[in-house]
DNA sequence: ATCTATTGTTAGACGAGTCTAACAATATTC
DNA sequence: GAATATTGTTAGACTCGTCTAACAATAGAT
């Protein structure tokens, strides 16, 4: 599963699956506006990915995947809402700054690290202990700039118990 | 603060800003190296950043940053490190993939989500308390697949509180 | 059914960044 | 210090993705 597709074809791949998902009649002005570009990108665009078996288009009609490119499209998409599920839940970032953010990165992070990131994700919520919540200790952090007082607490009894 | 040099150029400066730093001779062939691009790749890039005010150039001689362009390099050799730092700390992700991700997220990351990024790992790293250390959980569970025994005993205790 | 508005396409220019090939300057070696 | 090796530059081609302008097809309204 090596990554074959530019960030600019990932995108119209994401756009046209994304269109396709919300029930949306895929054409070419959608995409266009999706991803803010001139309706020539798209039509060019169309005619690469068409002519490497990823996407459907008679000219004038219905933008459609193939199955290789459904299942293209659907790699990045898995990649961008990992992403921004990681931004937004793990690091507490508002959601427009998350979106932004997936759409660049989902492009260029590595497998490994993607998948680090959904483990890591998935390990703080499978473990929302009171003491060990991360979560919640991380966003005082973030508030107060400062560790909150269970953890000055109980890094003074650690101390204290090492004396 | 705004980005306004392009990945490339923002490569360039900080292959200068590295080599200088190693205390290595800042030449053309040294640049092209360390980007893997040949030389009049590089002789281009040097023409427009010299053109911007970043870098001083005399034909066949060294190359040296200005002002603005340390100023330049050193934000983007600051936004490599944070992330490299990261995902090899936080995430625990062998250096030469860290390495790899950092050079490519370090040009689309936004500054938000980068200084949370780095809260977060100073977070992990100022509360290691023994039952809350995250970073020790999260390995065994990278590893195992499951929640460590602590988190699971903790889990079922809590269950039968609220029974 | 025609006229108009909308949507889509083609053709061609442009900018960014890379490359190769050919040439020029500098360093190295004998 | 002349011959050679290395390093650097120029010129120009190419790819990728975008754009504008002009034209073509389709859809909607009267």
């Amino acid at each position: 599963m090596v990554r074959e597709q530019t960030a600019s074809m990932e995108d119209y791949l994401e756009a046209i699956a994304n269109l396709r998902e919300e029930g949306k009649a895929v054409r070419v002005k959608q995409v266009s506006q999706v991803l803010h570009v001139k309706m020539p990108s798209v039509t060019s665009a169309l005619k690469k990915l068409s002519g490497e078996g990823l996407v459907r288009h008679e000219p004038y009609g219905y933008i459609e995947l193939t199955s290789r490119g459904d299942k293209a499209a659907k790699d990045v998409v898995g990649r961008h809402k990992a992403l921004s599920c990681f931004f937004s839940q793990a690091l507490d970032i508002d959601p427009g700054t998350a979106e932004e953010d997936a759409c660049k990165i989902e492009h260029v992070i590595s497998r490994l690290s993607l998948e680090r990131l959904t483990k890591f994700l998935e390990f703080t919520q499978a473990c929302p202990l009171g003491e060990a919540n991360f979560s919640k200790r991380y966003k005082y952090y973030l508030e107060h700039g400062e560790l909150p007082e269970e953890c000055l607490l109980r890094i003074s009894k650690v101390k204290k118990a090492s004396e």
